[in-house]
RNA sequence: GGGUAGGUAGCGAAGCGGUCAAACGCAGCAGACUGUAAAUCUGUCGACAUAUGUCUUCGGAGGUUCGAAUCCUUCCCUACCCA
């Protein structure tokens, strides 16, 4: 398969992205592999300690997918190595120690979920505990003798840390050299990576010329902002939206942004659209509604189907804009004529505990078909129809006594 | 090795012998409002029982006291300064 012209490819690459170190140097690169007709190797580090893919992610493997369908070959790295070492600091900010075992499982989780962007079939998959975890520690002296520990306090996190009395654990500073060992291991041409990660991949590329070996480019895509509007993306800041959030929940979840981020998201989530992220933005002013309902269905129905996006539109305007009950409500049956409503909340999961299931009574989050309960010592008796217990806005459960079998 | 300042609920941060289940902010949950699961406002926010009740929490372990998150001893952890 011919690749596309150098331009052609340039064009795709550079799109979007927040930096190329250097374009030149990728210039050169794209040239020789058409020459060549030997496909670029791109990297792109996976953390398999949070293998929860949210949108935030899909920005940079989308442009590895990119790579993919210029005919070059994508290598996703499982870091299971630096997360087998976990963060001994302790603390809040303490990283789960993972054991081999695990780091694999999420790895396989990782790139199972960043399937519904890669091509899966022709992207290379790789754990770096297989070259990382044969270092002896005389090599990892002779690794760290490269850098220097002013060149470490340059990364701005680092430094922020320090200067705010936080602590920094020296594996920390492993941590750039073990990826940029990566890159020295698989000899790749481009590493992708988000802004947040422009150091590592700039240790990566003073490693490979340390060891002889020409310096990758690097390509850093921006960070998405969360739903929130004013942080980066990140399950742990509540403002992520995952890969695996069901439909109904996506959907909704996107219309929750702020509408002067709908151009962005449509930018970033929806690069191969025809319709460009400015056409977009332009539309946002006149009609914002319908704008962002066009971005929610578009990116459900890029991980789930057109079809699924639609219905999720039905059901968060029944639910949410109609405030009436979905119709889709499976039943749970129980065997007891009757049990405390508190218990049922409980035993339906809508609470986390018995408190809580009566903070919610008192505060009128709970119905029964169209009756509001609000007596926190009230029976729940189950009759031979079912009833939708409501339990807040969006918690809905259809219960009923079991049939009796004759 | 020496010194100083710290370790409080999911996070951040007050409290410094009883009135502390512990101020306040964020997150969470609920209600109102809205094109929206956003923003805003209101309430709530350890668990169990609900009537004023009980139990487990303030780095760990001991101790003083009628009574401790608050005082003492010791241990662990963090930052900074000196060496």
């Amino acid at each position: 398969m011919p690749f596309p012209s150098l331009q052609e490819q340039l064009d795709i690459i550079v799109n979007n992205a927040v930096e190329v170190l250097s374009v030149d140097e990728l210039e050169k690169k794209v040239a020789r592999s058409i020459r060549s007709g030997k496909p670029l190797k791109v990297k792109l580090g996976a953390d398999p300690s949070r293998p929860d893919l949210h949108l935030g992610h899909s920005v940079v493997l989308r442009k590895l997918r990119e790579f993919q369908d210029l005919g070059h070959e994508a290598i996703l790295i499982i870091g299971d190595f630096t997360a087998m070492i976990g963060d001994p600091s302790g603390k809040s900010k303490t990283r789960p120690q993972l054991t081999a075992e695990e780091a694999r499982e999420n790895g396989r989780s990782y790139f199972e979920q960043a399937s519904k962007i890669l091509d899966a079939e022709k992207t290379t998959i790789c754990y770096n505990a297989d070259w990382l975890g044969k270092m002896s520690f005389a090599d990892v002296i002779r690794l760290s003798s490269h850098y220097t520990v002013a060149r470490m306090l340059e990364r701005d996190d680092f430094e922020k840390r320090y200067r705010s009395h936080e602590p920094i654990s020296i594996h920390e500073f492993l941590y750039p050299l073990a990826q940029g060992m990566d890159s020295v291991h698989l000899r790749n041409d481009v590493e992708l990576g988000g802004t947040d990660q422009k150091f590592n991949l700039l240790v990566g590329r003073d490693l490979q010329r340390e060891y002889g070996i020409e310096p990758q480019a690097c390509v850093t895509m921006p960070l998405l902002v969360g739903t929130d509007g004013s942080d980066k993306m990140s399950k742990s800041l509540g403002n992520a939206i995952c890969f695996t959030d069901p439909p109904e929940e996506m959907y909704g979840r996107m219309l929750s942004i702020p509408d002067t981020l709908i151009g962005n998201y449509w930018r970033l989530l929806l690069p191969q659209h025809p319709e460009g992220g400015e056409e977009v933005a332009a539309r946002v002013a006149a009609e914002p509604r319908e704008a962002k309902r066009a971005l929610a269905r578009e990116v459900v129905a890029q991980y789930y189907t057109a079809e699924e996006a639609l219905k999720a539109e039905g059901h968060f305007d029944r639910v949410i804009v109609q405030k009436q009950a979905p119709d889709d409500i499976p039943t749970i049956e129980f065997d007891e004529a009757s049990m405390p409503l508190v218990d049922l909340l409980m035993a339906l999961g809508a609470a986390p505990s018995k408190t809580e299931a009566r903070r919610m009574i008192q505060q009128g989050a709970v119905q029964a078909g169209e009756e509001k309960l609000t007596d926190i010592s009230a029976v729940f008796g189950f009759g031979d129809s079912a009833v939708v217990i409501r339990a807040g806005k969006r918690k809905f459960f259809k219960v009923a006594g079991r049939k009796k079998a004759f």
